[in-house]
Formats: structure tokens, C-alpha cells, sequence
DNA sequence: CGTATTCTTGACTTATATCAATGTCGGTGG
DNA sequence: CCACCGACATTGATATAAGTCAAGAATACG
């Protein structure tokens, strides 16, 4: 079975049949509609994830119920790597923004799965990397530069990773409320929906529902780089 | 030579003679003294290391001279690990805050070092991993937890790493100015030491040059909890 | 002993959160 | 098919935390 998926990720591209093996061992195709749950935060790490096809929201909350948005899973990503930290429960709630694909494998094969080959290993460890990266970046824009430029260095950086060109506009394809923007940029969603509907004023930003649509990539780039 | 240095060194422990010279290929020793750079932002990543001793400090700066410092490095951890990111280089600079020792090796040795023991590259996936969930921490609290609560927990997360007791009172062992503190936590200067000057007042802290001590633990955990 | 670094403190300003109300879309069921 | 309801979004008034500007004091170091 699923056979296909093999061919469909990157991630497991060039593994030899008996690797192929060791990592369909414990495999478990998971299906998830919009809104629904993958995992919670401070649950056990059960099982850990790569995301074949749709899109994932990782949030972690604070007691006091604010929420941001940890990161986006994108197609061919893995995610619940908890056990990479040695970590016995996730430290983020996982949840579908749109319909998703995904397959997982318990905790415990974490090892033999990434020690299937060490291709798989490194691509891991640079996808943990990349992460970290991208979380420094945030923080470094959290402390030094203002609202509207937070929110379009966010927005550029997705539309980068995963924009779809259409007419001369990049649309991030997939739904990001006012909200979703605000917990990205770490913002209120007064103050993004003020700024974002500052843009549309200029042409900058398309009025969409749910939707984020860039008009004038040029302008976006020079608010995100600090005008 | 340097034949101590793997006994000394967690990371390297356990490890077979053939794997600690698969090791010890092309590995340099590195000394530095207080305010002496390893690395600088954006340089070419020719090197990567592993602390022996002292304590190095990482920072980012953006365009505008602002400075963050992304983390702090303690003795055993691996710093430079640009190539994990498939990055050509450095994403910040390391700098000494006191006398510090070292051990390095060329890049392009770092799949031959990882491979050298699994257990290795296990070790330094948790350490990346273990920064990334810092810097998630961190990025949650700059947007939604004020300058007190944000001082006091990157001071209380230090002070657990590495804080030494004496006489009820709880010392971070190495230079800390207002500055770093402001740097760490998302300040400024000023806001830092207002809050700081605070905290003496009511007996938290005991007032040092370039050095943190806490005299109320728990005043102090109530503080970086949210009170 | 003087000079540089680090730290403190005050007055003022501003960005952004908070509070509060209203508007608009889009799906669901009658 | 239309009306309603809930989710999503806009907008204004006000409050406030924390940044900026500015000056000066304390400590370390050569």
C-alpha cells in the first residue's frame, strides 16, 4: 500500500529497498479534515509526522490563553519531532488549515526510521535548522522593528516558500485570517487588521476574506526591508 | 595531544578509538580571550566548534545597528553549526565573554565528524533542537509578556543552566551587563535597568557590576511566571 | 587620578494594546 | 431562495507600557 508516497517526497527519494523497509515499519497513514487536531500541546509524543499533502498550523499558547503561531507545515515537512529534543510530550498543538495527507510512525522509530539512511538524518537536521533559523529571525524583528514591518516580512516569507502567481498577484494559497497574521507577527488583530487595510488603501494588498493576496511585490519588499 | 579532551567532553564520550580519530581529523585547538570574536555574521562558514571551557555569546545584528544575542553558549555544546543549515555562512557572530577554550574543525568535515558515532549526531540534532524550542519560548514571550516577566525568565533560564549557589543566593558565573540582559530579553538599556533598580529595591536582586545575582528565588519565579 | 565603561534616573513621546461597537461576508436551514 | 447566524473584519476612542532623548553618577581600569 501507499506505495505512491515514496515517490511523492523528497524526503525519502534514493533510499534502497531494504531502507524503504526499515521505514514503512510502524507507518500509518492519517487524514485530516480543516480545523482538526493532529496533535496537542503538553500531550505524549506518540508519534511523529511527515506531511504529505495540504497544510498544518503549529501553535503553542500561554496560560493566560494568547496564542502564536509556531510555524507553517508545508508539504514534504516533517513535524512532532519531539523526540529529536529528547522530549516526552509535544510542545506545540498541531492542527489542519486546509484538508491534509499525512503519515506517521510511533515515537519509538524515530531512530530507526532517521537511521534508515543518513541522507534522511541530515535532511532532518537542516529542516530543524532551517527552523531555527526562521524562529531567530522572528525574534530578532520581534524586538527591533515595528507592527507593519513584522507583518509583511511574515507574509513575504510565506508568499516566498509557497506563493502562487496569478495576474501579475502572489497569493499564499491557502486561508490566513487577520488573526492567523496576528499570531504569525506577534501582533493584536486590531492592530494587523488596521495595517493591512492601510495597504489595500495603496494598492499594495488585495482585500480578501481569509485570503492574502499581494498586489505590488516591489512596495511589500521595501516595508518588510524597513521601507 | 589535547588526548583530555575527550574524556572531558560529554559529547564525545563512549566513543570507539577508530571513531575518536575519525574525530580528531583535521581538529584544531582555538583560545580566546574576553570581547575576542570566533566568527562574525555573514562570513564564509569555514568552521565549526565544540566549547571546552568559558562561555561564548551569539548575537544577530539588523540593518539598523540593532543587536539581539540569539544564545548564549556553555562549555560541551557546538556552536557554528551552519553547516547542519546547508548554509555557506555564519547566520550571527560569536564572541567571547570570558576566557574561553576551544575546539574546531573545517566544515567540510562535519558529516564525517557526525558520522563518526550515531549517537553524535543525535546529540548535537537535540542540542539544535533544544534551541529551537528556546527560541520559540522566547519568540512567545516577546509578543504576548511584558519587559518584567521577559527579563526575569531569560535571567531564570540562565541561572538554571548554569547558576551557582552561595549563601542562599544564586549567581549566573560569568559578566551579564544591563546591555546583554537588554539584549537577551528584548529591551532596552533603560528599561532594564529601571526594572532591575526595582527588583534591588525589594530585595530580589542584589546589586553588581556586570554580574547578576538573585537573592529571592521564588519571588523571582513568581515574577517570570506571570506573578 | 583621570578616563572610559557601565549604570541610573527623569521628562517626554509614541506605538500599540485594550475596550467597545459596528459592519460584512458566507454558509445553513427553514 | 432568502433570512438568519456565526465567524471574520473594520474602525474609533482611550490608556499605557516602553522607547527616546538627555544628563549625570558610580565603578573599573590603565
Amino acid at each position: 500500500m501507499s506505495e505512491h508516497i515514496f515517490r511523492d517526497l523528497p524526503l525519502f527519494a534514493g533510499l534502497s529497498a531494504a531502507h524503504l523497509d526499515a521505514v514503512r515499519v510502524g507507518m500509518m497513514p492519517v487524514v485530516l479534515a480543516p480545523g482538526e487536531g493532529l496533535f496537542a500541546q503538553g500531550a505524549p509524543a506518540k508519534r511523529f509526522f511527515v506531511l504529505a499533502e495540504g497544510r498544518l498550523k503549529v501553535t503553542q499558547v500561554t496560560e493566560d490563553g494568547r496564542q502564536i503561531i509556531v510555524r507553517i507545515v508545508h508539504p514534504g515537512e516533517i513535524c512532532g519531532f519531539a523526540p529529536a529534543l529528547n522530549r516526552d510530550t509535544y510542545p506545540g498543538s498541531a492542527e489542519a488549515m486546509v484538508p491534509s495527507r499525512l503519515y506517521g510512525w510511533p515515537s519509538s522509530r524515530w531512530e530507526a526510521v532517521m537511521g534508515a539512511a543518513p541522507s534522511l538524518t541530515f535532511s532532518a537536521m537542516r529542516a530543524i535548522g532551517r527552523k531555527l533559523d526562521e524562529a531567530h529571525t522572528r525574534l530578532r524583528e520581534a524586538s527591533t522593528t515595528e507592527a507593519g514591518q513584522r507583518i509583511a516580512s511574515v507574509l513575504l516569507r510565506i508568499a516566498r516558500e509557497t506563493g502562487e502567481e496569478t495576474a501579475g498577484t502572489i497569493q499564499i494559497p491557502f486561508p490566513l485570517t487577520r488573526q492567523d497574521v496576528a499570531d504569525l507577527s506577534g501582533n493584536t488583530l486590531h492592530t494587523v487588521s488596521r495595517i493591512m487595510a492601510a495597504w489595500e488603501g495603496r494598492g499594495i494588498l488585495v482585500r480578501a476574506r481569509r485570503r492574502v493576496i499581494i498586489a505590488d511585490l516591489p512596495a511589500f519588499e521595501a516595508i518588510a526591508a524597513g521601507t
